[in-house]
DNA sequence: GAGTTTGAAACT
DNA sequence: CAGTTTCAAACTC
């Protein structure tokens, strides 16, 4: 029916979501936080992948065998060092991770919301990579620089990055953490937010990548520290041991705080890590130095004196840290993972004062010292950040609290964004309007690395896309702050954004938000009378999501007290069709990737999950779910006089009559936004038009399979017919596009992989990847299904340039996630 | 804001 | 599976 049908899984950002059905009904009662954290804004089933997700971490010391850091702490102490870890572990870790059972991926039919974007989600780490590869130069130089210097073999750096898209991938994936992470300490929540930084050490970039190593690194070094090193050391390590610990508890703490932010809390790791690993390895690497480099002595000497000194300093900063608990998001984005709906509030203050008196203070304190301890970073909610000034980044590049320049930027899943999210939620998410200006803007100036939601079969789980970023400023993605793609919406930014204004606006513009607020997840604001809210009819329920205040409904009964009877319901429809709480119209991550690729692909490919009956509509109303949701009508559909500009059923391909009628509708669409958005809008109308039979995507014949995330149109704008623009199309490009390419990046630099990218000019985000389902769900980064290319109407790309293959010699292709659709 | 239209969801 | 009813969004005035 309505838009919100068509993308019923968003998840509003504040309004809680019921718990995902399976699992947590079973689990239900176990933990009431849990049940609270969902509500806050994942869609159900989120969650599921969540605690897994967690777990994720490990990645194997083995690699720092060769570090000067294993070194030194061998001769230190007599006490063997742990056990080195097979180097390839990082490569099984990373199949692991990416390729944890796919049920559990998908177990749920629930989507994970954006907002976490995570949503974005999504897309964070696609925006990494990216700023990994637009500005890779830079930063990679910056970090060889600083490997150089202390030594560190450049090895490291690689395997950073490896762990880093191995993290995003879980995140975007939300894959189960199977529990391969042995070496991880089951006491060390993955997600730390700790930061270190060596004086000199410019962490600007922060290079998602290193995250996981880090931390594992980090966990290992402070233990073997403890036992190894000398009392100046010993001291030092402690500190830091502590401040690791602490951050972890922090992390855990948060964590049960907010309940909803596993996907935050990796990405935050992921920061964290980075940072942490920077400061960590060169503390170890500084006394290392020490040690072997006499030359310096006297350097090194007053370095490790610094580091005593610098323990009291971190100890004064902990105890800040554990007041505001604050996170500084590497990058002020908003839209920065957390997203969670719950607490924004609180996070956001909390960021406010403690990044701004945390990170000062750590700034203070380093270039004080010349060193740059670390910096606890708190993901702020999306919103306020923006506020937050990079101010502090010390000229010496050490940190950076608010810079831009490189963000990590943790989407939650969103969804996402991230991967909880729910389809629908994603799926449409706001594209609306709100979303842009500042909701996503989490992933919009920071790197984000947010996890795209991934789609679950039934489930699902969309991103939004963002619409609109990327046109403005140049990056594809959303998030990337840098590239200024747009980011996702962050469901929860979009979410909150949009059930603000919802509030508040006009009717016509409610009805607008309405439409694009259950695009954007959260407020999806029903007006049920009848259905009690409990059935299809109520988008609220559809996507997920609990009834809240902007709802007009009546009698409902979609809300947390009532959640046995909802859950219950939810199982009654799905056991009628299991594809009830599905997106109506799922998009190919490719899509997004496509557009920048290659003149011919398809810019997104969707698949409407059924195809519509409209019969008085044409196919040229929302009344239609595949013109609502931008796409072409299918065999499958039993519409009559299609007229669907996307692409009719019976294959042709829009009249220029039928095109100049959808651009008129688009322009109405367009002053409507204008008039009641500024900038924002004009973000998503400068979505560019696409030559209507060139690639839209059709509605499946068949009952989508493999959802996956895409970037949508809003849907309170009629998706219009585009007209390919290589490189534009923000709304096309999905942080998922991005992210492809990234992983396709970050993939060559992985010892094993082999890429074929090389030989392509085209900037790595902008090039696609696969073409195959298969390619792509190796290269995902996502780790969100991929639908394969649609073939029908004129969708299909035909060929690609942007399509390599990558091949990953130790990772392992997707499963197939027919399995997984079974279930459902 | 009320009323109508529309097509999906629900029901038979 | 088809036909009918119910429902709420989309749309119109």
């Amino acid at each position: 029916m309505k838009s919100s049908r068509a993308q019923p899984h968003r998840s509003g950002g504040r309004r809680s979501r019921w718990p995902s059905t399976r699992r947590e009904i079973e689990e239900k009662g176990e933990d009431e936080e849990r049940t609270q954290s969902t509500r806050c804004g994942e869609a159900y089933g989120d969650e599921m992948d969540t605690p897994e997700r967690s777990k994720v971490a490990g990645t194997p010391i083995s690699k720092f065998e060769d570090s000067p850091v294993f070194n030194f702490i061998n001769n230190l102490s007599p006490i063997q060092p742990v056990e080195p870890q097979d180097s390839l572990h990082v490569t099984q870790t990373y199949q692991s991770l990416n390729f944890a059972s796919l049920s559990s991926i998908f177990s749920s039919p629930h989507i994970n919301p954006p907002r976490e974007t995570r949503s974005s989600g999504r897309v964070p780490l696609t925006n990494s990579i990216k700023e990994d590869n637009a500005s890779n130069n830079a930063d990679e130089s910056n970090l060889l620089l600083e490997v150089s210097d202390v030594a560190r073999p450049s090895r490291f750096t690689t395997s950073a990055q490896e762990n880093c898209m191995i993290a995003c991938s879980l995140n975007e994936a939300t894959v189960d953490p199977p529990d391969q992470c042995p070496n991880l300490p089951s006491t060390f929540p993955q997600p730390t937010q700790y930061e270190s930084g060596s004086p000199d050490h410019n962490l600007t970039p922060c290079y998602g990548i290193k995250m996981d190593d880090k931390l594992y690194v980090d966990n290992t070094s402070v233990e073997l520290h403890l036992i190894q090193t000398s009392v100046e050391q010993r001291k030092i390590l402690f500190a830091m041991g502590n401040d690791v610990q602490e951050t972890h508890s922090f992390d855990l703490t948060k964590d049960e705080a907010f309940g909803c932010d596993w996907e935050s809390l990796i990405s935050d790791d992921g920061e964290g890590l980075l940072i942490f690993d920077s400061s960590m390895e060169l503390e170890a690497q500084m006394g290392e130095a020490e040690k072997i480099m006499d030359d310096d002595g006297n350097i090194f000497a007053s370095l490790l004196t610094n580091f005593t000194e610098n323990a009291d300093c971190l100890q004064k900063i902990q105890s800040d840290i554990s007041h505001g608990s604050c996170v500084h998001n590497v990058s002020n984005d908003p839209s920065s993972s957390c997203t969670e709906g719950c607490n924004m509030d609180h996070e956001t203050d909390c960021a406010e004062k403690v990044l701004s008196d945390t990170c000062q203070d750590q700034v203070d304190i380093h270039q004080q010292r010349g060193m740059l301890r670390r910096c606890l970073v708190f993901e702020l909610a999306s919103v306020s950040k923006k506020n937050l000034t990079p101010s502090t980044s010390s000229s010496k590049g050490k940190r950076i609290c608010g810079a831009n320049n490189l963000k990590l930027k943790t989407t939650p899943l969103h969804a996402l964004p991230g991967i909880g999210l729910h389809l629908n939620a994603l799926a449409t998410t706001s594209k609306d309007t709100m979303v842009t200006k500042d909701a996503p803007t989490s992933g919009k100036q920071v790197i984000s690395i947010p996890i795209d939601p991934l789609i679950s079969e039934t489930t699902e789980r969309e991103n939004p896309t963002n619409s609109l970023s990327v046109g403005k400023d140049s990056g594809p993605e959303d998030s990337e702050g840098h590239l200024q793609i747009v980011p996702y919406d962050d469901p929860k930014d979009a979410i909150i954004n949009n059930c603000e204004e919802l509030t508040q606006g006009s009717p016509k513009k409610k009805r607008r938000k309405t439409q694009s607020g259950g695009d954007s997840e959260g407020c999806k604001h029903c007006n049920c009378k009848k259905s009690k809210c409990l059935k299809l009819y109520c988008e609220c329920f559809a996507a997920g999501v609990y009834c809240s205040e902007p709802c007009s409904c009546q009698e409902c009964v979609n809300k947390p007290v009532h959640e046995e009877t909802v859950l219950a319901t939810r199982k009654q429809i799905e056991s009628r069709n299991p594809l009830a709480f599905a997106p109506k119209v799922i998009r190919t991550s490719e899509s997004g990737l496509e557009v920048g690729d290659d003149d011919n692909r398809t810019p997104a490919s969707a698949r409407h999950k059924r195809g519509c009956n409209c019969k008085k509509s044409n196919c040229l109303k929302k009344y239609c779910e595949c013109y609502q949701g931008g796409v072409g009508c299918s065999i499958g559909c039993r519409c009559e006089g299609c007229k669907n500009l996307f692409g009719r059923k019976d294959g042709t391909l829009p009249s220029a009559e039928g095109i100049d009628q959808a651009e008129k509708e688009a322009d109405a669409y367009i002053k409507e936004d204008d008039k009641l958005e500024d900038g924002q809008q004009s973000t998503s109308i400068q979505i560019e038009h696409h030559a209507p039979g060139n690639i839209l995507p059709a509605t499946p014949l068949r009952s989508i399979r493999l959802p996956v995330e895409m970037p949508f149109y809003s849907s309170s704008k009629p998706p219009q017919p585009t007209r390919l623009l290589i490189g534009r199309s923000p709304a096309l490009y999905g942080s998922h596009m991005i992210r492809k390419p990234e992983f396709v990046h970050l993939q060559t630099k992985l010892d094993n992989v082999t890429t074929i990218l090389e030989d392509d000019d085209t900037p790595a985000i902008l090039r696609s990847t696969a073409t195959s389902t298969t390619d792509i769900k190796v290269a995902s980064p996502n780790g969100k299904r991929v639908s394969p290319p649609h073939t029908g109407v004129g969708l299909t790309p035909p060929n690609r340039k942007g399509c390599r293959k990558l091949i990953l010699k130790s990772i392992p292709s997707f499963p197939s996630l027919s399995t997984d659709d079974a279930e459902h």
